[in-house]
RNA sequence: GGCCCCUUCGUCUAACGGUUAGGAUCCAUGGUUUUCAUCCAUGUUACAGGAGUUCGAAUCUCCUAGGGGUCACCA
């Protein structure tokens, strides 16, 4: 069974850059009917936080990417580390090593100077002597020393380092502690996983990880490393760049449906097509399309991406989702009218809610141009003669209103604009927006006349 | 700096030795619309550079340049 997984370390909130690779892995193990699970990277002692689990869990239910099982903590699993490493040490696939830190940073500084590869210099893997006073020793792991370390990454093709480019690392600190490429690869095997997906800062760790599995003796996964998306300039994304934090898109009025479609194509894609339901995501991904460059983030696609779902949802849940910026329509008989004068105008919620309150509350005053443009000539007068016909009109839905505007068009010989205009400025106080017969719909007569007239004083003041 | 990866319109990408290098977005123009938006149509813009291999190269090889990743008792 094809199982993948996510493993943020919880240091803060879930970037968009992870939620790209959360959502590779979940789609190749939904798409392979498998297992898609989660696992907390938090054995730095300091930095995580118990804020930044449920950060990230509430960013997976958002954009409802969910998890099967229960997420697995690594900080509760340091006996099961410990018990490995004492294997590893029994075996001599370990060792202690005594080196202070000092001495250690000294030994770098002496490589940089002479312009080598900074690397531990193996002093104590073979040691039998008595070890210095004072100094917790931490475990190393014997990395080969000589041949190539490879694999084939289903990206990147195959791929291998020197066995000079990996040291023996420490696999648990002063203290005892265990480090992450010791417990990752641990975890991996463990959890059974058969394709790990992740970002491709991780591709340096993957011959160190190998060196653990082929010391425990564990079978060794696939592995997928997926470029990185930088910023618009090619550089690292960044705070500075817009909005990192996958919470933030909700806060602006995106909807999950239409992230989710931006980040899939971020580095994948299936021929020509852009737009993908969860479901064509599923059935279509194959971690075999992930381009191998990096790529730039740019919002301009996912905004009109974001209009396209909106477009597409149903009045219902719109609705709904419309609570959050400041409007309720849930329990309006004009939802519908609203929604569909509406919903075509606005690329985000926010946005929408906009244009949604343009129409639902009365303009309280008039831009100076505006109403200097639109109410000029004669249009106090052919406001007044609307306001006539339409209460002899009896019109409520929006084809009356719009034969209203047509017998006034027909009957003063005027443009369209002639009353348009001014009609416009008095429902909304703005020169743009939905059709005047929708929002009239909306509003219903009595409405409509309350505000054209409130204009009409305005213009005679 | 060492090692490694990457490089097609501004951006996301297609192409798997033979295409007028395709699509999307953005931008511009036109149409639809009382306005704006939507929608439709049209258009501008790309194979990083240089050598090879080949009848033929965006596709294969090498070099150069640019960008990125990584070199912890962090994850």
């Amino acid at each position: 069974m094809t199982r993948t997984r996510f493993a943020p370390s919880p240091t803060g909130y879930l970037h968009i850059g992870g939620l790209r690779t959360a959502l590779f892995s979940w789609l190749w193990a939904k798409k392979n009917s498998g297992e898609f699970l989660l696992r907390i990277e938090d054995t730095d002692l300091a930095r995580n936080s118990e804020d930044a689990v449920t950060a990230i869990l509430k960013a997976f239910d958002w954009v409802g990417m969910s998890y099967d099982g229960e997420a697995i903590f690594q900080s509760k699993r340091f006996d099961l580390y410990k018990k490995y490493i004492e294997q590893l040490l029994k075996e001599g696939k370990a060792y202690k090593c005594y080196m202070s830190k000092d001495e250690l940073s000294k030994l770098r500084e002496e490589q940089m100077a002479k312009g080598e590869r900074t690397r531990y210099d193996g002093r104590y893997r073979d040691f039998t002597g008595t070890p210095p006073k004072g100094v917790e020793p931490v475990i190393r792991i014997k990395a080969p020393q000589e041949g190539r370390i490879s694999f084939t990454d289903g990206v990147k093709g195959e791929f291998s380092v020197d066995a000079s480019e990996v040291d023996d690392f420490v696999i648990a600190r002063a203290g005892g502690v265990p480090t992450y490429n010791f417990v990752v690869a641990i975890d991996d095997a463990l959890m059974g996983l058969t394709d790990v997906i992740r970002g491709d800062d991780h591709l340096y760790n993957t011959p160190k990880q190998i060196v653990v599995y082929n010391a425990l003796g564990f079978k060794i996964p696939n592995f997928y490393h997926v470029a990185m998306i930088n910023n618009e300039q090619g550089k690292k994304l960044s705070k500075r760049d817009g909005a990192t934090d996958v919470m933030e898109y909700k806060t602006l009025g995106y909807l999950p449906e239409a992230l989710l479609n931006f980040l899939v194509r971020l580095g994948w894609s299936h021929g020509d097509q852009e737009i993908f339901s969860v479901e064509e995501m599923i059935a279509l991904f194959d971690p075999k399309n992930i381009n191998k460059s990096s790529s730039n983030y740019n919002l301009d696609k996912l905004l009109w991406l974001n209009a396209h779902y909106i477009k597409n949802k149903p009045h219902n849940e719109l609705a709904e989702l419309l609570v959050d910026f400041g409007v309720d329509i849930r329990d309006s008989d004009k939802r519908d009218l609203i929604l569909n004068a509406t919903k075509e105008r606005g690329k985000t919620l926010v946005e929408l809610s906009e244009q949604i309150n343009l129409i639902l509350n009365a303009p309280t005053e008039y831009n100076p141009k505006n109403a200097k443009k639109a109410f000029k000539g004669d249009a106090i007068e052919i406001l007044g003669e609307f306001l006539e016909m339409l209460k002899e009109s009896n019109a409520s839905t929006k084809e009356e209103y719009h034969a209203v505007i047509e017998a006034i068009v027909a009957k003063r010989e005027i443009g369209f604009g002639k009353i348009g205009m001014p009609l416009r400025v008095s429902l909304l106080g703005s020169m743009t927006g939905s059709g005047l017969d929708e929002i009239m719909a909306i509003l219903g007569t009595d409405e409509t006349i309350k505000r054209v007239n409130k204009a009409i004083e305005f213009i005679n003041s």
